[in-house]
DNA sequence: TTGTAGGCGTTATCAA
DNA sequence: TTGATAACGCCTACAA
């Protein structure tokens, strides 16, 4: 019946209760801020719990009202810098509303997502919130058994416990797609993230649509899909450009399309002169490679608030809460496609407007006001 | 008595048991792969499980046990790619030890830093693992009541549950400067990260040693000391640049570094040839700017592997942990210094070797006999 | 090998 | 306003 000896019993709040000559019920009140405390009480317990150095065990209290103030936040890496800054976006709202996350990266395996979803599920986290996850509805609806809300970037599941954030993915791949066949390419690949993840496909969408449009044949040898990393997309291009050599690269992200990058440098192919290279996200890496990465914009923070605030009005469950929200993307024209050189001045510009995505400097709520509302749209260096 | 009639009573154990027709004590068993339980047994409690779409509360066998299998893992900013690196190390060992992942932001933030210690703490997670956290041990102590384990880096906190982490920073930014020195600049200026980080002041004392070692008088105005931003750095050497005039600039990480770079591209100096710079930690973007950025790296993965090896050692309580373990660092000569002028083909090495750090695409145990265990050592790009 | 009887530390339901 | 008492769902002695 002892516990393990070596360990000291825990102080309960019973014994807080003792301590301070009241109940139970009294202390557990005065932790939880009930109104209807005397003040006169509330400080006698509150001397009692700093003299015995008793800490709330949030799991008892959890198991009792059955919730844990607990999130499962499910990326697939966290490494990729999308990543963290959307977890970033999460955490500084989910923090603020008193819940703490669960990191859980599925390394792009399938296997490894419903494992986490099913400890998530057991751990009773109140909510789920999903990016870039693989898009099987019955895994999700199975693993979470219909119980946990959810918000799910990209997601085919629907449900009435599911919020899903569409990324307008088709429309920034076409704008992307477009914008090379005005600059007059003609053989247009793509390197495509997997298939697994929606988002890959609606890029892939978009960027079929953009050349069907445009009246070009879709050449099913010009795409090749693959992890969306910097290696994937190195030996991607390495064989696209050494097979058929096509003037421009569309790309599911913009770590693809830095692998490609490196791939050019390695056969000797000049950028944007040779080939031209569009990218996705517009993470902090764009800004920083030569010459300057043109790519479609998504507000990864943002959407990480977004998604969480969501979440959060689901878990009040006093409001409506929409089933699918569409968040934007817009087109930023720089220098990997070849639209313009780039002087030093416009890049200098560039480089100091990505300063601003240190969110260390930044004073806790000033991004408050810049969630996201706008429509896809198309933005040069210079405005 | 009845819960909120609104949600269906969830299914217990007991349920479980009562469906298999056998004690809650068995089910128990069969979850926790006890061995002695019959196959039969074990196959008709199965099928109940499945067939009441039980799930097991890890809420209340935590409580029960006092163990939550769950690690807090605190550090300054997800969005910071050294941080991005070093949980991704945590989490590929935690997850396989069957533990989840608190992940907590502190923002710089020692009010923060402290409140999520308290709600840990209260979480009752099983280790806390600490990245750039700040150093005040009487914090550490007090927060976590002496009671759970700690492996934390560069923290001066000494107490018989904690194991520190002890990254170079002394000899790696004395070789740094003494590269510089060695490349004949005089007037060496350190962007200094936050007094607060431990690691800020061991990277400033090396600085300092090594220009003592060298018969270069300290002189403080060509030191400031900031958030370790891109914004940091750009506007300390904004300052910097403009007042003295340095020949060179070491700076506290690669994101001050490279803040750096954007400075003098602003007031129209040259780097290498203006201003050397030499950067710390080797994150991705280091190879990503041009000039390269010389640096000195920190294996930041490899890092997170061990410290979380480390804890899970503590944690299973059988064998003596070490209670400090050092981090070797190594200089990686680039282009950002002078030293050399890179070839176009030594630049496409350094991208090519980039490309390994996609985590993603490695397969999960590859990079298993990496471990840390070398000494601080000297590469160039051609070794 | 399996069953029984608490108790882990809270909060909720009453009544006082 | 506060106090007793019963859950919350599981695990661990111990007995069978």
């Amino acid at each position: 019946m002892q516990r393990n000896p070596r360990r000291k019993k825990r102080v309960t709040l019973r014994d807080v209760a003792k301590h301070a000559g009241v109940s139970p019920k009294t202390v557990s009140n005065v932790l939880n801020d009930w109104p209807y405390v005397s003040d006169e009480t509330r400080r006698r317990v509150q001397a009692s719990i700093d003299a015995l150095g008793y800490r709330q065990s949030i799991l008892a209290a959890s198991l009792r009202t059955g919730r844990t103030k607990t999130i499962g936040v499910v990326i697939p890496d966290i490494t990729n810098p999308f990543f963290g800054q959307v977890v970033r976006g999460c955490e500084d709202v989910l923090y603020n509303a008193g819940y703490s996350i669960f990191l859980c990266n599925t390394n792009e395996d399938a296997a490894k997502e419903r494992t986490y979803l099913d400890i998530l599920a057991n751990r009773r986290v109140d909510g789920l919130l999903l990016f870039g996850a693989h898009p099987s509805s019955e895994e999700l609806t199975a693993a979470v058994h219909g119980e946990i809300p959810i918000v799910a970037e990209d997601s085919p599941a629907e449900s009435d416990n599911t919020t899903v954030i569409d990324i307008d993915n088709s429309a920034g791949a076409a704008m992307a797609v477009r914008h090379l066949l005005d600059l007059g390419h003609k053989r247009i690949a793509h390197l495509g993230g997997p298939s697994e993840r929606a988002a890959a496909n609606g890029r892939h969408e978009g960027y079929q649509q953009a050349l069907e449009a445009a009246g070009v044949d879709y050449d099913p040898a010009l795409v090749i899909r693959c992890k969306p990393t910097m290696r994937g997309g190195y030996h991607a291009a390495l064989q696209l450009l050494g097979d058929e050599q096509p003037a421009a690269l569309f790309c599911y992200n913009d770590l693809m399309a830095i692998g490609a990058m490196v791939a050019c440098r390695r056969l000797g192919l000049e950028i944007p002169d040779d080939v031209a290279i569009v990218g996705f996200d517009d993470i902090a890496m764009a800004s920083l490679v030569t010459p300057i990465l043109t790519t479609v914009r998504v507000q990864q923070y943002e959407m990480g608030r977004l998604a969480s605030e969501l979440l959060l009005k689901r878990l009040g469950d006093d409001e409506e809460v929409p089933g699918r929200v569409k968040v934007p993307v817009e087109l930023i024209v720089r220098g990997s496609c070849g639209a313009k050189r780039m002087s030093s001045r416009q890049v200098s510009l560039i480089l100091e407007r990505l300063l601003d995505s240190d969110l260390v400097d930044l004073a806790p709520c000033e991004s408050d006001e810049s969630h996201i509302a706008s429509q896809a749209s198309c933005v040069t260096p210079d405005s």
